[in-house]
DNA sequence: TTGAAAATGAAAATCAATTTCATTTAGGAT
DNA sequence: ATCCTAAATGAAATTGATTTTCATTTTCAA
């Protein structure tokens, strides 16, 4: 499905990837694992996208960068980068879960086309304080949410669909 | 993996049985498709459900009732419940797709245990309220939406865990 | 009653996600 | 700097849920 975006991204300044690295390799150390150049690679790669990427989507942007990276180290990877809090799975409604990086992020919501796949973020502190309050209530320790509300997007309402 | 459930959901009435017959027969003949024993027999099941079921997991309840209907038949009729509204997808962080019914039911969200999957039903009209607002201002024509937080359950996180 | 359109269900195909395994690499110890 | 072991890699195989195919059966309007 095409996978249109609007949002008010901007790309990651030097400092920015330079300490989403440090929290990466943090974490590699701290549960033993080693530092190489295609995690490296990766990490670089998805920090620059704005999107909701799947493994293969990120995969296919890291090859144009070194060929020689395979799906599995992508796959693995982005599996670490969700570990340490830098990536945030996003179970999609066509059964593909995405990815997308928190680092330096606000914390946000979608706002989702289900006839051509739109998605726009919203930003709503209201959220927020929802999932602390129900945390609370139900005493869960309350790590992350997932919002999304699905709609048809003005362009897909309009035009009384010229058949070809 | 285990899949406990909180909620405060009584078994349907006959009346409100009958009433979500009709709805998913009316949508049938819109459509232009046929009334089935089969049909008939998995929408009753699934109404008598509370909890998020996957596709197999409807299809082994039908079976008790009815060893002849098969797999396919159960897929293809959650996905026409779900066409006309009676049930609806909410896909799960361990990647599988789940569904619900939505007859008689109050819309409500879920906070979910990421340890051991118990997932626990909340009300939230502040919800609603932002899935209007937030539809109004991007122009979206707001259908549904979906709404999970994560955590950890008290009883996951109380143990310092027996290991065997 | 009949015939066309649809439904069924077993089996096959698809496709994303995950694991296996032989080989290579990182990085601490020497 | 070299060695050594645990970890990483990536191609290929496996898994498992979902979806499609197709031969047969059933529904229902005329």
């Amino acid at each position: 499905m095409l996978q249109r975006r609007i949002d008010d991204h901007a790309p990651p300044t030097r400092e920015a990837m330079r300490e989403a690295q440090d929290i990466f390799y943090r974490h590699l150390k701290r549960v033993g694992l080693k530092h190489t150049d295609q995690r490296d690679a990766i990490l670089r790669t998805f920090l620059e996208t704005r999107d909701h990427l799947s493994t293969d989507e990120l995969f296919r942007l890291v090859r144009k960068k070194d060929a020689k990276i395979g799906f599995t180290t992508v796959y693995r990877t982005l599996k670490l980068l969700a570990e340490c809090g830098l990536a945030s799975m996003v179970p999609f409604p066509d059964g593909t879960t995405r990815f997308e990086h928190q680092f330096n992020r606000r914390s946000h919501h979608h706002m989702v086309c289900t006839e051509c796949g739109a998605s726009v973020e919203f930003f709503s502190p209201e959220v927020e304080k929802i999932e602390e309050d129900i945390g609370r209530k139900y005493r869960f320790d309350a790590t992350r949410h997932n919002f999304q509300i699905y709609g048809i997007c003005e362009d897909c309402r309009k035009p009384p669909r010229k058949v070809v």
